[in-house]
Parts: structure tokens; sequence; C-alpha cells
DNA sequence: ATGAAAGCGCTAACAT
DNA sequence: ATGTTAGCGCTTTCAT
């Protein structure tokens, strides 16, 4: 059994090993090629011996890149989205793993964070899920031409580098088309707030597809402040208007939720008076009775997508402005199973 | 306007300008106090000037401290656990917030991460959230003599620096009060694995409570693999026995709801032939049919908590060993509203 | 193909 | 109270 060294092993010590310079180390563990096979496989084998790993400060500090990402859910005033966020967890776990695949580490941003902590966070970069624009982190970093990736975009002027989407236009037709065939002839749209782009996306599509069929949109939006209060306000403002849709689509699932809530209240059957789908997939939905319909987004695909996207970016900022678009896979369930 | 510095202002410049040694303006700006308050005052004045923050890098290659920590959430299989995880996520972010606080960065740790990654990490502690004590981050960490933290405990022999917890015991015993309050008489408790300290805590506190009024006690427990169909199975046991419960504790939200599913099913009303209690809330229980009463474990708070007991380890490993216990809230609803 | 040496920005003995 | 100086562990130009 050997001894623990007490100093963790260096590229001194692997050179020293070897017999060779430090610069010979550094390049042959780099792969810069400037190293005789044979003297760089004796380094890798010295190196694995010794249990060498590099000391990331020391790199960053003599690179002076950081080598690091930060990730932030966007929130609700400040607050994590109260909501089912098994989503989130996916997705933040999805970005650690893809950072780590780059060579980055990921380090969290808490939504409420100020501007003046993200220098301690010595970042080249950041992943915003949801955003706003108004984040902080987001601008700070933006405004410095540190680039930004989101996952959903920003709307309005651009100043992010890129994001990754699911086509939430191609879903909302989808879902329209989906409550079209089970017979169902008045859909509605229920969202959170406009400022995110899942939300906008599917407010414009469902607008275009209902004035194509020359039917009157019927719409309302949780304007600010996503709370269970206010999600049964929205969904009974739906549910009692006289010309009472007979379908919702709801960007959250506390929306729907609420809303087969308030239909059961009113007496109306889920799906027979009334279909309800969802824009993101949850535990709570499969739960639900009868369970909802909704689409299963792919979160962990999306926070990879993200990584790659950023880290090409930094890699050679020319890439900026690009985009990925992840599918999104409807799951059909009770709540839209009527027979058309 | 005044021009954008192409490079970073540095402890130099400060220097430069104050006319005074980089040692100087290090001891000021680290509050060493050996420099008079005056020429404090100007270096403070000077740096927010210029727009001063130290290099990270810098700071930890010179003192050899990483100045940051690692946060996980374990999982069931090396996935994130497939629930409501609201709570991780607020977990999660308090820890970030938190760790700023304590002059720390918080960086992520997927549950399926290989050992071989911990080193790119770089971390000087760790914080897993419902460890089993395999997590390879742990025991990891723990070998090399690294601060851990866990936020519920590791069974059996402990190798963690300390833990923070809410107190199930104590939890489990309110909620069968609470149960008997409302004239239940023969409750049962559902959880998870046992590999988790809150469900050995709560087995442990239930079966000595039955021990004690002389009644069988009546558990499931889903062995491994949290899926929505072994919670189904395992609450299908539960209400399929001759000796039927008339009310269910679950250790997890899918498991309560899967327990309202299977009563629904079977024509057992809740909270009338069956009350149902849960662990934890989420979202999820606020909106089932009906609402069903669970605890409020103030994830920020044993967050923060975590945050604070790993960092004042890492400052003084004498410290190691203490732990924290955050109280849990039962928020009473109507699926344990059976008038007694 | 390999080595010497400077430097990344900061801390911390050790002077003075 | 303040300054000098030697690192921390690595990368990288520039020699050889």
């Amino acid at each position: 059994m050997r001894m623990q060294p007490r100093r963790r092993v260096s590229i001194r010590d692997i050179a020293d090993a070897a017999g060779v310079s430090l610069t010979t180390v550094s390049h042959a563990l780099n792969g810069k090629g400037r190293v005789q096979p044979e003297t760089r496989a004796r380094i890798f084998a010295l190196a694995a011996e010794l249990g060498y790993s590099a000391n990331p400060h020391a790199q960053r500090l003599a690179t002076g890149r950081h080598m690091m990402l930060a990730v932030q859910i966007s929130g609700f005033g400040g607050k994590a989205l109260a909501t089912d966020s098994a989503y989130f967890v996916d997705v933040l776990n999805s970005v650690s793993a893809a950072a780590l695949d780059h060579g980055y580490t990921a380090v969290l941003a808490a939504p409420d964070m100020r501007p003046r902590d993200i220098d301690a966070f010595a970042v080249d970069g950041a992943i915003v899920v949801d955003p706003t624009g108004e984040e902080p982190l987001l601008t700070t970093l933006a405004q410095r031409g540190a680039p930004v990736v989101t996952t959903g975009r920003v709307l309005g002027a651009g100043q992010t580098s890129g994001w990754v989407d699911n086509d939430l236009r191609k879903a909302a037709t989808r879902v329209l088309d989906h409550f079209g065939d089970a017979g169902y002839e008045r859909p509605a749209i229920l969202t959170g707030p406009l400022t995110r782009s899942y939300a906008a996306d599917t407010v414009e599509t469902y607008e275009r597809w209902a004035r194509e069929r020359g039917i009157e949109p019927i719409s309302v939006a949780v304007r600010s402040g996503m709370s269970a209060a206010a999600a049964m306000r929205a969904a009974e403002a739906l549910l009692s208007r006289r010309d009472r849709p007979d379908a919702v689509y709801a960007m959250l699932d506390v929306l729907a939720l609420a809303t087969a809530h308030v239909a059961r209240r009113r007496g109306l059957s889920v799906p027979g008076d009334l279909g309800i789908a969802a824009a993101f997939d949850s535990e709570v939905l499969r739960w639900a009775d009868p369970p909802l319909t909704a689409f299963d987004l792919h979160p962990a695909r999306i926070g990879r997508e993200a990584v790659a996207l950023l880290t090409a970016v930094l890699a050679d900022p020319t890439r900026a402005g690009r985009s990925v678009t992840v599918p999104a896979k409807l799951i059909s369930r009770a709540s839209t199973a009527r027979s058309g």
C-alpha cells in the first residue's frame, strides 16, 4: 500500500520522473503534437501511475479562460417557477454532464442573483433556461460580450449568442389538429406571461390558426406571478365565458390542472365536455384524473444542445447566432380522448 | 464615456494608481488589518472606480483553496428522482445563493457523474441531497478527506462531515397523531427504498408507534426504481389487503398520488374511507382532488443550512460531525379532513 | 523533438 | 504600516 502523497502530483513530478522538461509534459498531455510518440506514451503512463490530474485553476490562470459556464433557471419574480420542475432538474443535470464532456464546469446561478456576484462566478458564458431577457446574468454577460445561450428564445432584439428550443409553433398546430381530430371545435389557449417565447409562439400560432378558419380566438394569459390562485382565476375566466371553449391548450402544467379542477367543479366532464392538453409533460399530469395529454419536450436533450452551442461559440465566436430545434412529442392521454 | 479597458483591472493597477505596493492592496482588500484606515479607504475607492474584481483563479492558485463546492441531487438509479421536484430546485437555488454569501461558488454535479470527473470539478467539498451513501461524489471525496455534508443522513457508518435534515421521526409522530385526531385507526405507511434516511426514520418511528399500541404495523416499500407503475403496484398491494388500512402516510408525492388513484378506482372515498398524507409538499399535492395533506420541509432553509455547515467545516475541520434540524410543518388539507 | 524562462494575478512570509 | 519577493501550477513563446 503506497503512501498517500501529501501534495497533489503536479506536472513537475511527472517531468522529473520521466526525465523530461515541463514543456514536454505539458505538450504531451495537451496533445500539442510536438512530442515523440514514445515519450508521450511514457508520460501518459507516468501520469496515470502517479494519479496526476491538472490543477484547473493554474490552467485557467495561465490560459485566461475560465472553462466554466453558468446555468440559471429563470424564475417568476425572482422565485423559481412554482410548478412541477422535474423538467428543470433534467435540464440542469444534462447541462452539468454535457459541460464536463466539453471540458467545462457548470456552476449554478440562482434566479435572484445580483449582477455584482457575476464576477465571482468567473464564467466564460451562460445558459439561461426560459429567459425573459431581463435576467441580470444574461444582460450583464451580454453587455460584456460574453456569450449567452438560452433555452427558449429571448423575445425582441436578440442579444444572445444562440438558442435551443422546441418548435412550439409546430406543437401548437399539432395539438390543435389533435383537438380537431377528436371532434373539438372551439379550442382556447391558456398561457402564462407572454414574456416567454413559448407563450408568445403559441399565441401567435393559435391566432393565425383561428383567423384562417374564421374562428374567434379565445385566450387568457396570466400576466404575472404564476400562483395556484392566479391559475384558478384564469381557468375560471375561461370556462365562464358564454362562448365557452370545448378544449383548452395550457402552457403550464398548473394551468392545465387548474382547468381540470374548475371543469370538475362546474360539472364539465373531461374529455367529454372539455378536452385539455398541456405544453409540457410532467409527473403531475400523468397522475391527474383523467391523465392529461401533453408534450414531451426532451429536457435532457435541450440541456445537451445548449452546452454544445455555447461551447461552440466559445471556441469560435463567428458561430454565434445559431439555433437548434428539439422535437416535441405529443403524448396523447385520456384528457383528449373523445371519440370524434 | 470612458473606454472599456481591454484587460481586466488587476491588483497591480490599483497599486499603481494608489502609489502603494501590491501587498498593501491585497491586505486592504482582504481586511488583513495591517493597513492604515485612510490608505485602505483610498484603495477601496480606487477599486470601485476602476471596477476591480479579483481574479478567482489566481486567488485559488495562490491559496490552494478551491472556494468551490459541488451540489448533487441523488437519484434513483442514476436518474433524477421522477417526481415533483420543485423541492430540489429550491434546494439548489438556495445552495447557490448561500454559497455566494460565503464566498463560494456552487457547481452542479449530475447524479450519474463518474469518479474520474471529480478532479475536474476542483471543489473543496460537496453537498449531496438525499444520499444513499453510495454516490461516487460522496465516497470519493470522503476518502480523500474532503468534507461532505448531506441533506438527509447517510445510514450506517457515517463518513460525512455533517448533515441537515428535517426531523422525520417527529413528523411521523405528528402525522400519526393527526390521523388519530381525525378518527383513523389503522394507519399504514408507504415508502420508497429504505436506503434513504427519511424512509428509514419513518419506518422505525411508525413501527414503534404501532408496537406501543399493540397494533400490527402495515407497511409497503417500493424497493427500487420509483416509477409510476411501481407506485401503483405498491398502492394496490396496500389497499387490497384484507386488513385494509384506513389511512396512508406516503413518503413521496407519487406514492401519495398513486394511493389516491387506487382508492378512487376501488370506490374508496378520500378522506371518508381513507386518509392520505405525504411526507413532503409539492404542487402536485396541492392540485390533487382532494388536495393532499403534507409537510412543508422548507427546502430553501435546508440548502442554506447545508452550505453554512459545509463552509464551517471547511474553515475549521474540528467542527465536523454536527447536524442541523429544520422543522417540518404539517399542512393539513382535505385528504385527512374527516371529522373524528 | 525538446528545453528555458517568462508570466497569468494573487497571497503570504519575511523584511524594513 | 508598508514593501520585497518568492511562489501557486500551468501554458507558451522562443531558443536550441
